[in-house]
DNA sequence: CGTCTAATTGACGCTGTTCAACATGTGTGG
DNA sequence: CCACACATGTTGAACAGCGTCAATTAGACG
C-alpha cells in the first residue's frame, strides 16, 4: 500500500450516492478531520478477517472483493465493494475482529476514517444510523438469498448467476456487453462456490450455447435476458 | 391464530434479554401501546414471504422457524427465533416485503407492536438504534458463514452443524442431552440443504457412529465435543 | 529467455439426488 | 375407541454432477 495525499477533503469529494452523501458540507468537514488514505495495488489486502478494526474504508476509487476463507483454506467470494462504498462497518460499530478479508482487484485507493469521526456523525445525525440499518439490511437480504442459492442451485445455475452478479455490480463497458471487470478463473470459481476446473468447463458450455463470449479474462454477454432467462 | 389477551403489559413482561430490556418503564408502557397478540399453533404461518409489514412480532414464548422459498418450491431454513427475540424488523425498518416466512414449530404466542410505537422508540432512545445495529450485524456474520457452510462442507458436515445449530439455539432438555425442539426430518433437512432422504441415511450413520442418539423425533447428544470436533 | 503462475483438458470415482416402493405414525370422524 | 386416510419416515437402486488428481499448455513478468 502506498500512502496517499491526492484526494480531497471529504467536504469537495465529488463521488455520488455515497453513505455520507446528505451530510451538510461542515459535518463532511468535520468527517474528514484527520483522515488518511492509501492506494493498494491489485491483489493487495486492504483488512484481514480475524484482524482488528479502529476506522471505516471509504473508497476513493477502484473495485474491492470481500472473501471469507472456509474449510482447507478455500475461499468463498462474499461480495464486491467499488468506488463510494463504504467497508469495514460492520467490525467497526461492533467492535469486533473482521468477519472477513478485503483484497483490491484492480489499483484501488481508500480514504482511512477516524472511528470517532464516524461515532460524532452518527450520533449528531440520525437519519445516518436509519442509512447504516438500510444498508446492514440490505446485506441481510442479498446474504440469505446467496444462501439458498449455494444450497439449492447448480453449478451451472451459480456460475450464471456469478456473472449476472459482476454485471450488476460492474455494469457494461463502452461496447455494451462487455463485463467491466477482470477476474481469474478461481476468483470467478469462489464466487460460484465450485472448483476452478468445474468453471472452466461450464464457461466453455456457456460460450457453445452463446450465452456468452469469452476474451481473454474478457467476459461478454451478448444477450443479457437469455442469460437472465436460464436461471428462472 | 387465535387472538389472545393473556399476555402482561410490556412494561412488566418477565422475559429476559429481548431487545427492549433497556427502556425504562414509562419507554415500556408507551412502546406497548395498542399492542395485540396471538397465538400460532404448530405450523401456522406468522408471516409471509412476500408479505407487507406494518408491525413489529416480539415473541412472547415459542419457537418459530424463519424459512425462504428456493427454486421449485423448496424451502431453506434461514435460522430461529425463540421466546424473547423480535421477528419483522428487516422489513419494518426498510418498508419491504418480508423476506422469508416465519412459521411456529410449537405452540407459540406474540404481540404485536404497531411500526409507529417502535419508530418513537428508536427515535427517543439512540441507545436502541445501536442495538439494532449489532442485531443486524451478527444476523449478517451468521448468514455470511452460511454461506461457507452452504457452499463447502459435506452433508454430513451440514447436518452436524445444523444439529449443533438447534443444540445452540435451543438448548437441551432436563437430561442434558437431548435437543429441546423437535423438527421434522424435513426440516432438518431444510436447515442442512440437503435430501429428507440424504439426512435419514446420515443420521444413522451418525447413530451408528455413536454421535448422536435417536428417539423418534428426538435427537440426542451424548459427548457434545465429540460432535463439535467432527466439524472441526 | 527462462521461470512461475494460471488456465485447460482428461480420467476416474464418490457423494448425494431422484424415483419408487413400502412402513410407520398421526389425526379425524363415525 | 376404532378404522381409515393421509402425512411422514425409511429403504433400495440407479444415475450423474462435480470434485480431485495429474499432465499439459498458455500467459505473465522479471
Amino acid at each position: 500500500m502506498k500512502k496517499d495525499i491526492n484526494v480531497p477533503d471529504c467536504s469537495s469529494c465529488k463521488n455520488k450516492d455515497n453513505f455520507f452523501c446528505n451530510l451538510s458540507i461542515s459535518e463532511k468537514k468535520r468527517l474528514g478531520l484527520n483522515k488518511k488514505s492509501g492506494t493498494y495495488k491489485k491483489g493487495e489486502v486492504i483488512f484481514n478477517e480475524g484482524g482488528l478494526s479502529n476506522r471505516l474504508y471509504c473508497i476513493y476509487k477502484g473495485k474491492v472483493k470481500i472473501t471469507k476463507l472456509g474449510t482447507e483454506g478455500k475461499d468463498q467470494l462474499i461480495r464486491f465493494s467499488k468506488t463510494a462504498d463504504i467497508l469495514g462497518y460492520r467490525a467497526l460499530f461492533n467492535n469486533d475482529p473482521y468477519n472477513a478479508t478485503a483484497t483490491a482487484i484492480e489499483e484501488t485507493t481508500v480514504c482511512f476514517l477516524p472511528k470517532s469521526n464516524i461515532m460524532e456523525a452518527l450520533t449528531s445525525n440520525t437519519d445516518l444510523s436509519l442509512r447504516l440499518i438500510q444498508l446492514l439490511s440490505s446485506n441481510l437480504r442479498d446474504a440469505e438469498n446467496h444462501i439458498i442459492e449455494m444450497g439449492q442451485r447448480t453449478a451451472t445455475e451459480r456460475l450464471i448467476l456469478a456473472l449476472l452478479l459482476l454485471h450488476e455490480t460492474f455494469g457494461f463497458a463502452e461496447d455494451g456487453k462487455t463485463i467491466n471487470v477482470k477476474l481469474s478463473r478461481r476468483e470467478l470459481a469462489d464466487m460460484a462456490g465450485i472448483s476452478s476446473e468445474t468453471a472452466i468447463r461450464l464457461l466453455i458450455k456457456l460460450k457453445e450455447r452463446n450465452l456468452i463470449e469469452l476474451k481473454q479474462k474478457n467476459i461478454l454477454i451478448p444477450d443479457l435476458k437469455k442469460l437472465q432467462n436460464e436461471v428462472e
